[in-house]
RNA sequence: CGGGGAGUGGCGCAGUUGGUAGCGUGCCUGGUUUGGGACCAGGAGGCCGGGGGUUCAAGUCCCCCCUCCCCGACCA
């Protein structure tokens, strides 16, 4: 295939468009591959959906490799398989929703679990038809509050979702790791660098639960790595243990004490540090002394609020983020001015487990970061204004209803796992695969026959991979300070021949011949061969465009040589006109039999 | 939803104390150029985000609204 520039459909911008902030977004635009359509819509060009249907291919390929079959939901779907799992309401704001004529409900699709569950509830009915493996790839919407970084994240964008459906737990586990594999496989066919990461599964349900992290400042997700051993994890799902329980007989009694104006708790450390009867000898307070107790709201998908009280330790905060993962599907909200009004017990800014959990006045209940260990001594609130409390032991003085771990996790924490370190980075999830279990199947009443012929309720998985944000990633991951740099696995073509004689020599004769030869070998050449355009501006074309492999044929013809250059590598060597096909094809392209 | 920035030809920008819109780039025509975003000449292209107001006169002043970008909140 030869595709000449002076008729593609295509502009290069010289400047770079101004709304557009993240490397991957600016050089999309400004290379022809997306124009902005809508907030959070793009549309591809001739370039940009090259490169999206490789990706793509490079996912179905694999997926058909393990044996997972292709089939296509539409995207306007009906409510009641939604209204039925819950997700209607759950979704809330980010479900696009519509009615037809009639005033009948329908939704764009945000992710089909649903959809698949009860397809396969239509057609099949017994254990011998499992373990089967369905995928689809489809373009999904979500009423996102902010799009960002123009195909990283858009209202409507494209996903590859496939589901396993297993007749027990070990079936499961067997397709989840068969999915996982072809994860790793895809990624390294599209040339991404990954992490897999332990994750939550969110509003998904489920389980076991890990993604694909590009590692990317410009990413959204935070995630911690062990410096010493192989754990990985989204904070959202770092699980810090337990502490130990120690004596308790060690401590003094507890012990009530007038603190006035001591608002935060860095105020109420220096206070106690520089009061004689507060003073700890030889070991002065510090903030991780303090027992600081965070009250909020939660509010359920029905509409219902439930008040919250976390306690932790006071040189901590409360993640938010990880807050809503395990409390979701509720939403969490701030514990305001009136809801305080509302609770005489809790007295803002002097809140302590007295007047929370267990047989207390509020009721309200009360959840304690795993460091505070059974036996431990804290000081904190007293639950009367201007005052607090020292020496208060966790299950001598106090009891809580359970533990919940939504602190911040910190660079340098402990690993959960070993003795090292973590450390924290960001990335861009490109691949998310989980176990859902039995979640959908329940609700949707999707059981088979087993071969004792009793029903068997049937165990998920679902797996997503964002085709559209795989196409940013890589040119995220990919791209140098000349323009993009595609992988050639993905690169809208696999050879640019600049023609940058003069006219009326033999450059163009040359680039023509030579782009028949390529074409002949199987390669697809995208050929430069606008009149009038000065060199110039065409290298800069071909360094902003990144298809890997380069050739000029300019004033080295005269020699009988063209230029070729490696985009990848930035390397340039001349090579006789005779010897380039054979000698593309052998540098770049293997000698064409892999491809 | 909170904080900040910005809406003027395709893209990037200027526009003074209010006086009927300009520059660069891109595009068209002709000519000269041709290995690193060439040059000359002549052109086409704008509801100045939208609506209301003040004024003889509004891109500019006032009020309301919308949109976009960044940070946070939120988000399989």
């Amino acid at each position: 295939m030869i595709q000449r520039m002076s008729s593609v459909f295509l502009r290069t911008l010289r400047d770079n468009p101004v709304d557009a902030e993240v490397p991957s977004h600016r050089l999309l635009v400004r290379a022809g591959y997306i124009r902005r359509a809508a907030p959070g819509a793009y549309t591809w060009l001739p370039l940009g959906w090259r490169t999206f249907r490789k990706v793509e291919n490079i996912i179905r390929q694999e997926m058909n490799l393990i044996g997972a079959q292709e089939v296509h939901f539409p995207s306007l779907l009906p409510r009641e398989p939604y209204q039925t799992s819950g997700r209607w309401a759950d979704y809330g704001d980010n479900l696009f929703r519509l009615q037809d004529r009639r005033k009948v409900d329908y939704l764009l699709g945000p992710t089909h679990e649903e959809m698949f569950t009860l397809l396969v509830k239509d057609l099949y009915s017994s254990y011998k038809d499992l373990p089967l493996w369905l995928y689809q790839i489809q373009t999904k919407f979500r009423d996102e509050a902010r799009p960002r970084g123009g195909l990283l994240r858009g209202r409507e964008f494209v996903m590859k979702d496939s589901y396993s459906f297993d007749i027990d737990q070990e079936g499961l586990q067997s397709s989840y790791d068969a999915h996982r594999n072809a994860y790793i496989k895809i990624f390294d066919r599209l040339g991404l660098p990954y992490v897999i990461v332990s994750a939550m599964s969110g509003a998904m349900g489920g389980s076991v639960s890990e993604e694909f992290l590009f590692p990317c400042d410009s990413g959204e997700d935070t995630f911690v790595q062990c410096i010493n051993c192989d754990y990985s994890a989204n904070t959202e799902a770092v699980q810090i243990g337990s502490t130990s329980p120690v004596d308790a007989s060690k401590h003094q009694l507890a012990q009530v004490a007038d603190t006035p104006d001591t608002p935060t708790i860095q105020t109420l450390v220096d206070l106690f540090n520089s009061r004689s009867d507060l003073q700890r000898k030889g070991n002065p307070w510090a903030a991780h002394d303090t027992l600081k107790n965070v009250v909020v709201n939660l509010r359920h998908p029905d509409g219902r609020r439930e008040a919250l009280a976390i306690g932790i330790p006071g040189d901590r905060d409360v993640d938010m983020k990880r807050l809503e993962a395990q409390v979701a599907p509720a939403e969490v909200e701030a514990f305001a001015d009136e809801h305080f009004a509302a609770n005489s017990a809790l007295v803002k800014g002097y809140i302590g487990p007295g007047a929370l959990g267990l047989a207390s006045a509020s009721g309200i209940r009360f959840l304690l970061d795993p460091r505070i260990g059974i036996g431990s001594a804290w000081i904190t609130g007293a639950n009367q204004s201007g005052r607090h409390v020292m020496n208060l032991v966790h299950g001598r003085d106090f009891v809580a209803d359970g533990t919940i771990d939504v602190s911040e996790v910190r660079d340098g924490d402990p690993c959960p796992r070993c003795a090292g370190s973590l450390s924290i980075k960001r990335g861009i999830e490109i691949g998310h695969v989980f176990q859902l279990g039995k979640k959908y199947a329940e609700v949707l009443e999707l059981s088979v026959l087993d071969q004792n012929g009793k029903q068997q309720v049937v165990t998920m998985g679902s797996y997503g991979i964002g085709v559209s944000r795989a196409v940013a990633a890589i040119a995220e991951a990919t791209h140098d300070q000349l323009g993009l740099r595609w992988p050639r696995a993905v690169a809208p073509f696999d050879v640019h021949i600049v023609i940058a004689g003069k006219g009326g020599d033999d450059t163009a004769s040359t680039a023509n011949s030579l782009a028949q030869q390529l074409d002949t070998v199987g390669l697809e050449v995208l050929l430069d061969d606008r009149t009038g355009v000065s060199p110039g501006v065409k290298f800069k074309d071909a360094e902003l465009l990144g298809i890997p492999c380069i050739v000029i044929a300019g004033r080295g013809v005269l020699e009988g040589v063209v230029e070729i250059r490696d985009r990848i590598l930035g390397t340039a060597t001349e090579v006789k006109i005779a010897d380039a096909t054979a000698y593309i094809a052998e540098t770049h392209f293997g000698s064409l039999t892999g491809k």
